[in-house]
DNA sequence: CGGTCAATTCAAAGCGCTTTGGCTGCGGTT
DNA sequence: AACCGCAGCCAAAGCGCTTTGAATTGACCG
């Protein structure tokens, strides 16, 4: 069933059907109702790569997305993903996934934009100075960060959760209890988050007149084992931190099963804190020790982005706006007094 | 840059630029030759909403992905997806999400067909007698299932790994070291891949005239939570099981922590073999204790259920193939022979 | 009563690509 | 010398939709 073959059978134009069915104003309400009708009833669908080609619209949002054995998508990608479709799934919007070799995103940016095979992108994981939003800015593709850039000498529109406050407020929840020591395992810096939590963290000391050496921070890949090994090197020194602020959920899993192995007490021993972006499969109040965390839905910053994109598209968002969500610290039992 | 301009600046018809192009047999060499040449030298790239309509294919792999607040998608889909991803990168296939409310799945996948908006589609985490499949099959939309189903009718192709197998090996390891009382901590059972579990746990103790009781098996979500809920209770009743076969790696997390809580040492009071999907960010050598796993990569899967999508798509592959991976049995410090 | 205007409707021109159905030469046949 | 067949190329017809520019109609105006 297509637009001809509707259209003559309500003996009406092309013209007339397909602008009763998009609501354009200069079609007779009754006859739109006609219109709409019968195009239910024959469970009428306009041909969308049809629709694009006439229009240049495209109905459908992109990420580019890095892949190659070497690289690792992460869970959270899943999560922010269930977000948009959250939004998307009600607005009509498809998403597309455009697998691409690391080295190339760059082209495949630019064939999303000279083909016009998406509507708009969103980037995530940003990195410092971003050559993405560099490249997505001068190609005039909508798109939204979802994260921050710095040094890129422009303003773009982006989302992003307050990572530089969340990790002060835990920085300066461990200070209040007593702590002087605090080790930082974080995620690699070439991540703007991270660099905000360092930022973060290292601002609440300095604010009592404390410091934040290297030796106290770790960076690395989110994993497991990651979170293992820095909290072992952290922790295996004379002069061990009594409390750990960590990236994320994962890396706190690592951080729990190297205070056991090395008879760490938590909290007694050792406070922790963590970021969590909530994830329906691993919560911080089923940890041996409930974890405190910083939290914000991950989730939730995905339909975000999806409806300023959609927001972008039609136009009704044009500046750079700057979005920055406050986080929530949640105190539970993996904190207490520095031990004395 | 579009056909036209191409073959007015090369002179020739867009009949015999396409063709060039696109391999056509009946175009001389020499033009070939300048034609790819100066497409690249221009930095043509056919739109494909034209090329959709004018051929009806689309280039795309679909996936009706189930959102909404009460669906969680679980974290293998990301590295599901990270597998297809693999393969999708090289050639030139996109993916394509169609978020959709859990109860209006065949409305979007009768959309998909109708609108030829995907070439083909996956269906993952299949229920016994999945109606999804049943749908396809009369829709004509080419499809692969990963995973299984079960009392449908008709063959369909797939793949899957041999989830029953795998618990045999499980189980039958267990029995030889000496294990009696065998609990099964499962996904819940409208999945079919935990009716598999299930059933291959069984067969390997009915093999010994040993028994599955229904009191020693827990089929629920795949969280943490959930792991850590079913190990209490399988663990806190005077004759408890010695051993316990569990299918996530995420389970196996609070299964670890229900055991420590309850004082029970891995392997001395209690063997655990999980599944491992194998993900980059947990692994089971990493847990406290060694963890032992039935393993398959579902990144592989992935990645394979892409090919056989792109052979459908060209036609390479028409008959409802089965394929069944076999899975490693990796025998690590978590199991014992039993306590006496 | 001719003319104007707003409300509706329509025919037709694209959008950029693929594909059908020729057409043109030229070497080779008979 | 007339005829074939084939390699190579082309014009034009779609694919199904949106949108431009015009036509039609009836109400309203002076």
């Amino acid at each position: 069933m297509n637009l001809k073959q509707l259209s003559t059978m309500l003996a009406l134009s092309q013209t007339t059907v397909s602008r009763a069915l998009n609501g354009y104003p200069e079609v007779n309400e009754e006859t739109r109702r006609r219109v709409m009708d019968a195009a239910k009833r024959h469970g009428y669908r306009p041909n969308p790569s049809a629709r694009r080609l006439a229009t240049g619209k495209a109905g459908m949002i992109g990420y580019v997305m890095p892949t190659g054995s070497a690289v690792d998508i992460d869970p959270h990608f899943v999560e922010f993903l269930s977000g948009m479709g959250d939004y998307a799934r009600h607005h009509g919007l498809d998403l597309v996934l455009s697998p691409t070799d690391a080295d190339e995103e760059e082209t495949t940016y630019r064939r999303l934009a000279a083909n016009k095979q998406v509507d708009a992108v969103y980037v995530s994981a940003p990195r410092p100075a971003d050559r993405r939003i560099k490249l997505l800015n001068q190609l005039g593709l909508p798109y939204i960060v979802h994260g921050r850039s710095e040094g890129l000498g422009f303003d773009f529109p982006f989302i992003d959760i307050d990572n530089e406050g969340a990790f002060r407020q835990a920085g300066r929840l461990l200070i209040e209890l007593g702590h002087r020591r605090v080790g930082l395992i974080n995620g690699e810096l070439s991540q703007t988050f991270a660099v905000f939590r360092e930022r973060g963290l290292r601002q609440s000391l300095a604010d009592h007149r404390l410091d934040l050496p290297q030796s106290l921070i770790r960076s690395q890949a989110m994993t497991d084992e990651g979170g293992y090994r820095a909290a072992r090197e952290l922790l295996s020194v004379p002069d061990r931190p009594t409390a750990i602020v960590c990236s994320s959920l994962i890396m706190a899993l690592g951080v729990f099963r190297a205070a056991r192995e090395l008879g760490l007490d938590i909290p007694r021993d050792l406070s922790v804190i963590a970021h969590d972006d909530v994830f329906p499969w691993l919560k911080p109040e089923n940890f041996s020790v409930p974890l405190a965390t910083t939290r914000s839905s991950i989730r939730a910053a995905g339909a975000r982005v999806a409806e300023r994109l959609a927001a972008r598209i039609s136009g009704a968002e044009t500046s750079p706006v700057a979005e920055v969500w406050p986080v929530d610290l949640m105190v539970r039992a993996s904190v207490a007094g520095a031990p004395r």
